[in-house]
DNA sequence: CTGTTGACGCTCT
DNA sequence: TAGAGCGCCAACA
């Protein structure tokens, strides 16, 4: 086959091998421990990535996926829930949060957010 | 090539 | 707190 082709993408690889960038991505997602947070910017920059690609990311979780992905650990900086904007999501990731033990404020904020802020080591 | 688009981030109103 | 404006960067039309 051609090097020059676009990637060819096996459907029934597993989605962390689609391409790098969302392998590693998920593969800090998944690492978040339960009751803690982090953020699209931190795990950009722990990835020389832009803060949007991780949101693209995210944001494109088929359903599968986000069912065994600890997506909703991850909020905007300060702890801001920005899945607020999509219908439906603002509203399970805050209950999920909650399920696990992490406030948050009526203003859509992760209580004691720096506190329960978690980095991916190095 | 240009233009648009994000579950973003930071600064300043 | 909410918005606006701008930076950022890959993906896509």
């Amino acid at each position: 086959m051609s090097p020059r082709t676009k990637r060819a993408i096996a459907i029934d690889e597993t989605p962390q091998e689609r391409d790098k960038a969302s392998a590693r991505i998920l593969t800090i997602v998944a690492a978040i421990p339960v009751g803690r947070v982090t953020t699209y910017g931190i795990i950009a920059r722990h990835l020389l990535l832009g803060p949007r690609q991780v949101a693209k990311v995210l944001g494109g979780l088929a359903a599968a996926e986000a069912k065994a992905l600890p997506w909703f650990r991850v909020v905007a900086a300060g702890g801001a829930i920005s899945s607020m904007k999509v219908p439906g999501v603002g509203r399970r990731q805050i209950a999920r949060l909650k399920a696990e033990g992490v406030a948050v404020t009526p203003f859509h904020r992760v209580e004691d957010f720096r506190l329960l802020l978690w980095t991916p080591d190095l």
